[in-house]
Formats: C-alpha cells, structure tokens, sequence
DNA sequence: GACGGAACGT
DNA sequence: ACGTTCCGTC
C-alpha cells in the first residue's frame, strides 16, 4: 500500500519543541535519556544497545532516580518512568524493544536525523559494548559528545563557533533549580562556556546549515570547547551523580533576552519546510544572520557529506541539495576510509535496510499508513459518558489545530492545515509519483510562501519525489510550500514565528531567487550570501518533505491503524529511499566535516 | 516486566 | 501537552 512516501508525514511538532516551546518547557524525558546516553558517566545505568536508537536501561532505578531528581519528584520509581516511556510508544518517539527487559528503542528518524543530519547519534564512543546506535535515516547521529575529549577526538580541535555559542548561551537560560539541592543528578556539566570562537570555516559552514534545522538549540548545543576533557567524564557511576549538574546553570550571562525571543522561532525551523517557508529563525535570529556565511566550499563541503550520509542511509534524494552552483558528490565517493580511529561517531552502522538485510533491528517494515496521532481517547468520558455526553469527537481536533499556524509573525497566518486528522484521506491517496512540476512551479511559488501559505497545494501530494536520480542536474530549487497538509499535520503547526524583530520581513520577502542574491532581503549581516541560504533552506524544506515522506514508516500507533504491525523504522525508510536512491553506500560515515560538526552540537537544558 | 486506562497536576 | 501516580491485567 502506500508507501510511507506518500504521507507525507514529518515530525510532530512536539520534537522540535523542548524546552523552547511555550507549550513544554520542561526537559522531556526523551531528553532526557538521550542525555544521559550521550554520557558516558551513565553508562553503566543506560547505554545504547543494539541496533540504531535502540537502548538498554541498565539500571532501572537509577534512571529512575536521576529522572526524578532531575523533575524534582523523588518519588520516581521505574515503574512510573516506564509509564511515561509507554507514552511515547504512542507518540512514535519510542518504541519497546520486544523480549529484551529494558530495552527501548528511539525512532530517530522521525525525530532526529531528519533534522539534525548531521549528528550522529552513536554514543557509541562510551559504549563499547554495543554497537553503537545507528542512524537509520539520516546520517550518523550522534549526539554530541559532553566531554571535551569527545570532542576533541571527534574533531581535532573544534571549539564552539562563535555563532553557535550564542546559541548556546541561549540555551544555558535554562532554569535551575529548584531541586537542585543537590539532588539535580546529572550533571554533567555541558557548559559551553569557554566556547572560543573560532570557526573554522568549514566549521562554520556546517553550523550555517544546522542551525537553520536545529529545532531546538536547546536540544543540541554546541559545544563551547573545554579546557579540560578529562575532568569530566568517567566517574559518576550512579552512585553519586550528582556533582554536576548537567546542565548547567547557566553559567553564560548571555543574552537570554535576546536570543530567547528568538528561541521560539526556533521550533519553526524545521517544520517551516513543508509549507510556506518562514524565515527560520536562524537566519533571521541577528546572531545566526550575522556569522551565517556559505562559502561555496563549504557547501560543497557540506553536500558532499551530506550526500554520503544520504546514500548511506537511504534518503531520499531530495536530500541532496539542489544547489545550481555545486556539484553534489556521487555517492560513491571513494572515501574508503573513514576515519577508522574514531570509534566515536563511526560506529559502524548497520545500514539499514534496504541494502541491508541485516534489518537487525526489530524491522518489521511494514508499511502502514497511519495517522499521526491518534486522538486522545477520552478519559473520563467513559464516566461522563455513561450518563450522556455522548459527543466527543471534537476532542481529538484540537489537536492539530494548535495554535501554530499562528505564527505568522507577521501577518498571514499561515494556517495550512486545517484538518486535524485529514490524513486519513491522505493516506488513500496516492502518492507515487513524482512530478517535477512541482518543483517547477514552488520555485516561483515559494517565495513567498512566508506571507501566503500554501494553502492550497494543487492538491495532492505528491510527496515522493524526484525521480530518481539525485544526482541528476540540480533541480532548481524548490521548496515545496506544498507538500501536503496532511503530512505534517503536526509540523505545520509550528510554523516559526519569526523572531520578532527581526525577521518579521524577510517571511514576506524572502523570494529568493536563485542567483539573485541581492534580492535577499535579510538580515544583518550576509547578505551576499543569503542567496545560498534561502537555497538551503529550501533544500531543508524539502529535505524534510521528503523524509517525512519516506519516514512515515513509522508504526503508528496503534490505537490508531490497528493493529498489526509496529516498527518501523526501518521500513518505510527504506521503501521510500528504495525509491529513490539505488545506489550502494559505500560507505556510511559522513565526512570528517560532519563529524566535527557533529561533535559541536551537544545537548543541554536545564534542569529543573 | 510490560501495558495501558484513569485521574490528576503543571 | 507531558508527565505522574495508581492500578488492574497479561
């Protein structure tokens, strides 16, 4: 049936949205665990196991434990975490690893990689044990390394891009705690203060390009170097964690005001793609305007690893950037070796399946259409409900509705999407093919998509895309503004709002022409380059289609399809890269760019 | 151990 | 929305 392609499905909102997101700020247990996979301190307590995203509680109570301190609920007991974990399963973000005690596996892909490519998500580096998570969809993910010796080994020497500093000094707004009485567990200690700026040009490049995506800095901070890599890690076995806290106070005095306003925004980022495309905050954010610079090289750099990392775990090919001035690499790029000598990101991944058969992970494709969400079954409607009450359909609408698309900064709203649940619909529709007009006509289109939404796509989704070929001439660029409603029914939602001061324009302006780069109305300082940026974005936006295309794959819930199947990951992901992308991947490791780009990014929040 | 409903809190 | 707390069921 249809293939996950055809839903056009993204993420939902709520994985852009930590701590920024007004609606939640609080760190998300997912966060959470991911942060503590990340540290090597834990694990001996949680570790990543197995196959991508997949990861094993080693020590149920202590993760209970740190959670606990961590929310300020000493009371927190596995069993309760667990309950919350369940939620997830519903939520796509997790799933259990069937017959391993303890066992969960992220869906990254939907998540993560297809935001943040660029990460890779092996912790492997501490763990030795397992194999180190792979990616499925998009590259290696892995999260950055909290220590600076991981960072160091990852990168020789990066340190945290002035930009991104800023961000992560934003970032380091966080809160703080009020249970901290010592309690906070975790802490390691993420500061990103010392963050020198040097940005390397590559470096920064990539940081150009990620930030656009980062849904949340929060989530991924970059990572200020340290001074000293070996202070930090190792010890902090359960038994006392908590020295430091993780997440740091905030130790930079940073403009929270200045960034935080443009925090928000930064949720847009990722979803902006489908539709019309807002400004992402990043570009627009002052700060990210100002050091954002594309050297043609750098993009190259950057495609090419990107188109590695496509290859290599089936992405679409509209992944690979459309950009008319660069060459996108082949897939085969004789890159044979890889930096061996880092365990750290290079894991070794299993590709995922299409190639390989190896599906160690549960793989269980089975392509089901599902929605996204199910409605929220009504709780106490069963008591209200035995009286009379008898209506609740409405419940589950107000879902989608979100406020989102309310975002409009400035003035349209953009509100796509209208239909909460429509994907139903959707989902029978076929997408299959692939038409370039659309590409064609959302160059034009596009532009303006900040101030008019797309509402109405020509109709149909056609979300798959390309034909086959990536590599192909460089299509032009195209965002689709269109890409269905229905795919991301939630991402629409969060539609960025851009950063009040500045951007508010540029959504209306942005026509970018491809080459005009004048015309780029943006901000502050790169301009000339802007004409690259929009192109990225654009490619972002499509990226993102596309791979909500491909991932849909995810199991759903089941409330919601039914039963039968669950998994996914793997699945959908390969069909729809079957689709598209033939080509062996050699290899799977990004560049050493990515790598090092990678290894900038790091988590935090704060605690509570 | 895992699952998920229900009520409740934020 | 996102858990937290309880709790019954498998």
């Amino acid at each position: 049936m249809k293939t996950p392609a055809e839903t056009g499905f993204a993420f939902p909102e709520w994985a852009y949205k930590p701590e920024s997101s007004p609606g939640s700020r609080q760190i998300q247990l997912w966060h959470f665990i991911l942060e503590l996979l990340r540290k090597q301190e834990y694990n001996d307590v949680i570790a990543w196991q197995g196959d991508y995203g997949e990861f094993v509680i080693k020590d149920p109570d202590e993760v209970a434990r740190l959670w606990g301190a961590r929310k300020c609920k000493p009371q927190m007991n596995y069993d309760k975490l667990s309950r919350a974990l369940r939620y997830y399963y519903n939520k796509r973000i997790l799933h259990k690893t069937k017959g391993k005690r303890f066992t969960y596996k992220f869906n990254f892909n939907k998540l993560v990689l297809v935001n943040y490519p660029f990460i890779d998500m092996g912790s492997g580096r501490g763990v030795p044990q397992s194999a180190p998570p792979v990616p499925t969809g998009g590259t290696h993910f892995r999260f950055p390394p909290s220590t600076p010796s991981d960072v160091l080994s990852s990168s020789e020497e990066l340190r945290s891009p002035g930009v991104f500093s800023t961000v992560a000094r934003r970032m380091a707004r966080g809160s703080v705690s009020d249970c901290s009485d010592g309690t906070s567990t975790n802490s390691e200690l993420e500061e990103a203060a010392g963050a020198d700026e040097r940005a390397v040009g590559a470096d920064r490049a990539f940081r150009g390009l990620l930030a656009p995506r980062l849904p949340h800095e929060s989530f991924f901070r970059f990572y200020g170097g340290h001074p000293n890599p070996a202070g930090l890690a190792r010890h902090a076995p359960r038994g006392h964690p908590e020295p430091l806290s993780p997440f740091p106070v905030s130790p930079l005095p940073g403009p929270g005001g200045l960034l935080g306003s443009t925090l928000s925004p930064a949720l847009s980022m990722t979803p902006t793609p489908h539709l019309a495309y807002t400004p992402s905050p990043s570009l627009s954010s002052p700060m990210m305007g100002s050091h954002f610079s594309f050297n043609p090289e750098d993009m190259k750099h950057y495609l090419q690893a990107h188109t590695q990392s496509v290859y290599n775990y089936h992405l679409s090919p509209r992944a690979f950037l459309h950009y008319p001035n660069i060459v996108v690499p082949q897939p085969h790029r004789p890159t044979p070796e890889k930096p061996a000598a880092h365990h750290l990101q290079g894991p070794p991944m299993p590709l995922p399946l299409s190639q390989q058969p190896g599906g160690a992970d549960d793989g269980h494709p089975s392509p089901f259409k599902f929605k996204l969400q199910p409605p929220p079954p009504g709780r106490k409607q069963r008591e209200a409900g035995s009286s009379l009450a008898a209506s609740s359909s409405s419940a589950h609408s107000s879902m989608f509705t979100g406020p989102v698309t309310g975002s409009a900064a400035g003035g349209a709203p953009p509100k796509i999407k209208v239909e909460p649940v429509s994907d139903l619909s959707e989902e029978d529709v076929e997408v299959t093919d692939i038409s370039e007009e659309e590409e064609l006509n959302q160059n034009s289109e596009d532009e303006e998509e900040g101030s008019s939404p797309p509402l109405a796509r020509g109709g149909r989704p056609r979300l798959l895309n390309s034909r086959g070929s990536p590599f192909g001439p460089p299509p032009p660029p195209h965002i689709h503004p269109e890409d269905d409603p229905d795919e991301d029914e939630e991402v629409f939602k969060t539609p960025a709002t851009p950063p009040p001061g500045s951007l508010a324009f540029p959504l209306v302006g942005l026509k970018t022409e491809p080459g005009a780069a004048a015309a780029a109305p943006v901000s502050p300082g790169g301009t000339r380059c802007i004409p690259l940026k929009l192109r990225f974005k654009r490619r972002w936006s499509e990226d993102q289609r596309m791979e909500a295309d491909g991932e849909r794959d995810e199991a759903e819930d089941k409330k919601v399809r039914g039963e039968g199947e669950e998994d996914d990951d793997a699945g959908g992901r390969g069909v729809v890269l079957g689709l598209m992308l033939p080509p062996p991947p050699t290899q799977r490791r990004a560049s050493s760019e990515l790598q090092r780009a990678t290894a900038q990014l790091s988590l935090e929040n704060a605690g509570c």
